[in-house]
DNA sequence: TAGCTTTGTGTCAATTTTACACTATCCAAA
DNA sequence: TTTGGATAGTGTAAAATTGACACAAAGCTA
């Protein structure tokens, strides 16, 4: 079909880029990477953004994607959805966020849209490691953020709202948790994203009917409390649910 | 904030298009406009594509796909939602598609990535009349849909998966139906978007239930058997279920 | 050992879901 | 005018799910 010798050049598009919302969870609250874009914007306007950078001619979205959060952040290999595309005029245009772009852009004025990515990862087993425009790379709970560069704030209120319904379709917020853990820490992570409270008894009733959670021989150590029995998945069920989805409207 | 005085060109952008699935609902089945690309692709591959063209660089999406529509089919001012960004680098450069490309773009062979939207409209309301350089614009069963311009059948795919997801959370659906309609007409249009027969007792029953039909004291004419009862919406319960959704899952 | 903290567990009432079949009404054709 | 064909419209009972709710058990610390 696409049988096309003509070179694509492998420039930078001036005109689209990708930004990637990456939720971790700290065991009590949900957070998202962020990457610190150093002082010369603090004068003017926030110093934290989301990992995103223009791509490439020769590359598809998701590749892009990819490829600028592991330049930024040094996560490699992560599996991201996308939220959708930002592309108003003025998204970039903001005083601050264009003395920035300056530093960094051989068009720093051009008309840019923007592709939105997120996911969810387990915070202990992706470390951050800033480099490139990236003078830091770092985990910042989502209740605190209050603004962001560019129109950055807006992409992770988009990404939390697809994250929230996509919870209630798929078992995809395991991919929160490390790999032992406790039923009150999935609990607290889907009251968390939920943004309101759950009933206890309730919610392990329904998480146990799922059936993709097994139980290890083994309790929590050295908390103050009465200590929680671990918990891992079971792959399989997991793999065959995030297929089906668990469609509950259902006609 | 951006209180940007330089002046932002308003050239069509090479690198940057929208789509629009437009869905209708002939009262059996499922359909989506169309436009035809005329005789100039068809020895190479299908006439059909969907509603779509290059943006200008001071319009943000949304407006770029609602001028395009109009632009091509005459449709205008309708509220479309995102489907999302595709970028494949070779998305466009099929040699049928690229032969068209030629005679309608500046740059036929830039990358272009599309943000794809669609929507559900009523088919009597919105009349196409083809223009620019489609030679027509018609509405077309998406069932009998086996290829299209670019990857268009792709958008259109998942097109159709945001809107199977969609129907479950919001009464969306009802746009499809002409301002007199039967449960029958309401159920067969479930089915053919959800793609599954629906138990028609319990269809009728979970309908009501959501409280947004008011029951005209009309009946259906000139059909051959029973003739329905006629219904309307409640706009205003439609708007506040709209706002709400109809949260299922439900934790 | 007393007190603090969090875990883990069961039941009942109310609601929702599912499966299922027959009569009523209109039109058309004989 | 009668008959046949087509679709509309209706109810119930069993099963599953949801929501609300309280107290004993286990570990740590002081």
């Amino acid at each position: 079909m696409q049988h096309n010798p003509k070179k694509i050049n492998s420039e930078l598009n001036p005109n689209v880029s990708v930004d990637c919302v990456i939720f971790g969870f700290d065991l009590d609250q949900l957070t998202v990477l962020l990457i610190d874009r150093g002082e010369i914007s603090s004068a003017f306007g926030p110093r934290l953004a989301l990992p995103g950078n223009l791509i490439y001619d020769n590359e598809n979205l998701d590749m892009a994607a990819n490829r600028v959060l592991d330049e930024l952040t040094g996560l490699k290999n992560i599996y991201l959805e996308q939220v959708g595309a930002f592309g108003d005029p003025d998204r970039i245009h903001k005083e601050s966020d264009r003395e920035w772009l300056k530093s960094i852009r051989a068009e720093p004025e051009a008309r840019v849209i923007t592709v939105a990515y997120y996911t969810l990862v387990t915070m202990a087993q992706y470390k951050p490691q800033a480099s490139s425009f990236a003078k830091n790379a770092d985990w910042v709970p989502v209740n605190e953020i209050k603004e962001l560069a560019f129109d950055h704030f807006e992409i992770l209120q988009a990404a939390k709202e697809k994250l929230k319904q996509k919870i209630k379709i798929q078992p995809i917020g395991f991919n929160l948790l490390p790999e032992k853990f406790t039923l009150s820490q999935l609990h607290r992570l889907y009251e968390s994203i939920l943004d309101k409270p759950l009933d206890k008894r309730n919610f392990r009733r329904k998480i146990q009917k799922l059936d993709i959670l097994t139980s290890l021989r083994e309790k929590q150590r050295g908390v103050p409390h009465k200590p929680s029995l671990l918990y891992k998945f079971n792959e399989e069920k997991y793999q065959e649910l995030t297929q089906t989805g668990f469609d509950n409207f259902g006609f």
